[in-house]
RNA sequence: GGUCUCGUAGUUCAACGGAUAGAAUAAGCGUUUCCUAAACGUUUGAUCCAGGUUCGAUUCCUGGCGAGACCA
């Protein structure tokens, strides 16, 4: 409708206003609640045009849209805006037109070039926690919105699986495991803990015997001792010490902080953890073994974890294989000139003509950055999927300058596709204590979270829920399908880039803006239309749609724009809020009339139909989110 | 020190530059002879500060204050 009434009025415009105009004059906008109409024409870009009040030119605009734009009954002019009210039988055809394509909304697959979307990206020296759920269910549910729009999409991830993190884990597991009576030390099968876990408690373990070993050397130091400690150290630690007296609190904390960083670096642990790395990276088939194999068990404990999660991949991309990737790339970039080389051989990129400064992209010894290995990463992405057009990384916002950077050296090395490149930076996600900091143990494991939610939508669904005829297992996994999808609504209602406050208590709440309220609702039609019995058929136009049915099918057709919305901000929570949006104005139409029980046959058949549209709809936004739409809860 | 992000009811979140800034939560009251009350109705409360651009600013610009991240 926006469209007809655009196109008329800019075909129309020279007999109207004696001139033509520009598009962006016509601004629509949705009509306040409080107000009659349908639909929202912005008047004030007309007064200057006119060059009189705002009430003229709205009086122009009514009598004229009035008299050419069909489907509309009238207009009302209001405060420097024209409210549009347009006839019931537009709505019923559009509410006919959505019951004819089950698919509304939603446009022709692969009709839009490839899109890579990678999310999750774990390390494998600890388990999964309620940071890689946020990244996770954002990342996968805007994989499913571009993938509605049309788009090919290739789920992926990154897993970090080498470097010192896993060599620690390592080390710990050979020194510290004890070992059972057939001569075994601990494995996920023989102490059936989830092999993620088992991998963590170890690293956890040898971050135990860091602190003690630290924790001497720094005793060593503060008598004096510094014995087998280097020069350049020894002489560091005094430094500090000196610069320590007449400062504040402050200073003399990050002071320590070196110190303490010195005196980590010091230890035997460290020193062999490091020295590993180094036998890992010569192949060194004892440590490679091991390497494999403790690896091995996290791979099966994150399955679990995916699983439970709801969520899938495509493609694994494993650091272990990418990490040498880019010195190429670096180097030919340097005979192209686009980047320079320092006197110490290490190599640069110059970006203070973009307002950004000089990044490393190349260390002196010839090793790789992180930098290094995405430019190479991003580069042979392209070569797998020849037809890719562009990439989406769900990346944290501590990585907002890194993805920025990445993204220039990318055009700067020619790469066109670099501009269909895009990081989609999140927020944080916080606790009502503060932080979320495993030094400190505040850190909340994914598996025990969802664990939780489920247990707790358990109990609440014993409680007030349905459930005759269900068996034992279809209400466990009612019981999953409720839990985890309150806890993704939960993640995903808020605006990405926002950083965000998780109250575990609110997490799993149920009545409000949440997951099962959303999930109630298309229980309740479910149920309902299974009552009646209900078939499709033509809707007749027979009554006067009430104001909640009009609200209803309005926002029914404002569906597709909200998923093109979503899509273009790579945001799921405009769909989600879309969708709250959608099951209140439900939830209030379902309380004030009669729609099964409803005598006139004609009106009965027109709320069942609105009923199973938002049915439908509910179901297609929530799949969008990642969750699921139970049939009766 | 430099760069970036964010500041909205007590709290957690909304609002393409548009009308009287919406919800949820917490608290009170009310709604089941009728389709699932995990629902609905109803009562209270907010744009960090100072300028600027605009017919119009929570939104854009400048400066401060506050929170966070990144880079040395």
């Amino acid at each position: 409708m926006e469209l007809h009434i655009r196109q008329a009025l800019l075909k129309a415009a020279p007999e109207l206003f004696g001139c033509e105009i520009t598009e962006n004059l016509i601004q629509f906008q949705q009509t306040r609640k409080d107000v009659e109409g349908d639909l929202t024409l912005v008047v004030f870009p007309f007064v200057k045009l006119l060059r009189c009040s705002p009430q003229a030119a709205g009086d122009k605009l009514k009598t004229w849209i009035e008299a050419n734009v069909p489907g509309v009954s009238h207009c009302i002019v209001i405060n420097g805006f024209l409210n549009i009210v347009l006839t019931d039988a537009y709505w019923l055809e559009q509410l006919s037109q959505m019951q004819a394509q089950p698919h509304y909304g939603f446009a022709q697959a692969d009709s839009k070039p490839t899109v890579m979307v990678e999310y999750a990206s774990p390390n494998t020296n600890k388990p999964l926690h309620l940071g890689h759920l946020r990244n996770i269910f954002l990342g996968a549910a805007v994989a499913e919105i571009l993938q509605a729009v049309g788009h090919k999409v290739v789920r992926t991830q990154v897993i970090n699986d080498r470097g010192i993190h896993i060599c620690k884990s390592m080390l710990a597991w050979e020194k510290f495991s004890p070992v059972n009576a057939r001569g075994e030390r601990e494995t996920p099968a023989n102490t059936g803990l989830k092999g993620d876990k088992l991998v963590g408690k170890y690293y956890v373990e040898f971050d135990r015997a860091l602190q003690i070993e630290a924790k001497e050397i720094m005793a060593q130091w503060q008598s004096g001792n510094f014995s087998d400690t280097p020069e350049a150290i020894q002489e560091a630690v005094l430094n500090f010490e000196q610069a320590k007296q007449d400062k504040d609190e402050k200073a003399q904390a990050a002071i320590d902080d070196k110190i303490k960083e010195l005196a980590k670096n010091q230890t035997a642990i460290l020193q062999e953890a490091k020295h590993m790395l180094v036998r890992w990276e010569a192949r060194d088939p004892q440590v490679y073994l091991l390497w494999t194999t403790m690896n091995g068990w996290v791979y099966a404990g994150f399955d679990q974890t995916y699983a439970q999660m709801g969520v899938t991949f495509d493609k694994l991309y494993y650091e272990s294989d990418t990490f040498l990737l880019g010195k190429d790339q670096v180097m030919e970039g340097l005979k192209d000139g686009v980047f320079y080389q320092k006197t110490d051989g290490s190599v640069w990129i110059d970006l203070t003509a973009e307002g950004l400064d000089e990044k490393l992209v190349l260390r002196s010894d010839g090793t790789a950055v992180y930098m290094t290995q995405d430019i190479g990463t991003a580069i042979d992405r392209f070569k797998d999927y020849p037809d890719l057009h562009g990439m989406v990384y769900t990346v944290g916002n501590e990585q907002d300058y890194h993805f920025k950077v990445l993204f220039l050296i990318l055009q700067k090395l020619g790469y066109t596709w670099a501009n269909n490149c895009f990081h989609l930076s999140y927020g944080m996600v916080d606790l009502p204590s503060g932080k979320m900091k495993s030094r400190e143990g505040t850190v909340v494991d994914a598996d025990d979270l969802m664990a939780e939610v489920i247990e707790k939508a358990n109990a609440m669904t014993q409680e007030r829920g349905h459930l005759e005829g269900l068996s034992e297992a279809e209400r466990q996994a009612l019981y999953t399908q409720i839990g985890i999808g309150g806890l993704k609504y939960y993640l995903l209602k808020v605006d990405p880039k926002k950083r965000m406050l998780f109250n575990p208590e609110e997490s799993i709440d149920l009545t409000g803006n949440t997951g099962p309220f959303l999930q109630y609702a298309h229980a309740r039609i479910s149920t309902l239309l299974e009552k009646a019995a209900y078939q499709p058929s033509a809707i007749g136009a027979t009554t006067a749609l009430r104001p909640e049915e009009k609200e209803i099918i309005k926002q029914l057709s404002y569906f597709e724009s909200a998923l093109q919305e979503a899509a273009k901000g790579y945001s799921p929570a405009l769909l989600a809020n879309y969708t709250y949006e959608l099951v209140k104005l439900y939830n209030t139409f379902y309380q004030s009339v009669k729609i099964v029980i409803e005598p006139d046959e004609a009106v009965r058949q027109l709320r069942l139909a609105l009923s199973a549209e938002v049915r439908q709809t509910i179901a297609k936004a929530l799949a969008l989110l990642g969750i699921a739409a139970p049939a009766r809860m």
